[in-house]
DNA sequence: CAATCTTTGCAATATTGTTGCATCTCTTTA
DNA sequence: TAAAGAGATGCAACAATATTGCAAAGATTG
């Protein structure tokens, strides 16, 4: 029941951004739900050991071409990837991305709820999106 | 005597930074100074083609280290570098690295000098410093 | 000059990102 | 229900990028 409740939601979530509901994607994003932080295509291998690099590879493609969620290149060098927001369009300057990368531990936080002031560009630069990270130590590796 | 004075300038940039301005070395500082835009190794590959990939990947790496360029990451996936202001020291929120990139070109343009007002973050979360990249088109690839 | 340290070049390898194609699955429709 | 078509998946191969070890070359210092 409970879990016929909540496959519901995220039913519902992926078929809000037009993705077809398979099993696969299915579990990708109740993967993606339940982490607080941003993954990168090896943890969701580590944590799927069973299914294909491709299929996870191109599983996390497509939640980014729909909007499902985005992608973020932090100073650890390989792709990351996060929910959006439900009502989320990635568009600037409202929905600017602001994520916290931690030096020590390599996890990338998002803080979704801060607004990020705009910038103003010069006249010619046509601003569509917008990612904001800032580096540092997060609380578990304060000691 | 143009090119020696010029020259004077770029060991004493080096020096500034405590990096030994070998010949290789004064050639990519050379490079970054001439170029607007932030460059990959691959660019800087291209450029010197008799050179070792190598060592111009570790060139640019102690550059890094040093404080003399700092790394990008866009969504175009490679790391870039680009040639930090005289007086920056990388802190946020003070020098936050400001970028524009192009999801036409693929290019990245630096903007040193647009201050980003400072977000406040969770208390525990300890910043070291801060990159904002725009996406959108460049002025170039508007038409 | 000898000893030492740094830089450079070459080779090899690791990691990440990407594509082609055959197969499978699901949906649609005659 | 059978056939057709569209999209998803799995496997294999490959491309691009990042990184390291080590030996040779060059610079530095006593």
């Amino acid at each position: 029941m409970e879990s016929a409740t909540r496959n519901n939601a995220l039913v519902e979530k992926l078929e809000s951004r037009s993705i077809k509901p398979t099993a696969m994607r299915l579990l990708v994003l109740e993967y993606l739900v339940q982490k607080d932080e941003a993954v990168n295509l090896s943890d969701v291998e580590q944590h799927f050991k069973n299914s294909d690099r491709t299929t996870l590879y191109r599983t996390l493609k497509t939640f980014e071409d729909k909007g499902l969620v985005h992608e973020i290149h932090d100073l650890s060098g390989s792709a990351k990837y996060a929910l959006c927001a439900d009502d989320c369009s990635c568009a600037y300057p409202e929905d600017v991305h602001v994520h916290f990368y931690c030096n020590s531990c390599k996890k990338t936080y998002c803080f979704p709820d801060r607004s990020v002031p705009s910038i103003s560009l010069p006249d010619d630069y046509h601003p569509v999106s917008g990612d904001f990270v800032i580096n540092g130590v997060c609380p578990t590796c304060r000691n």
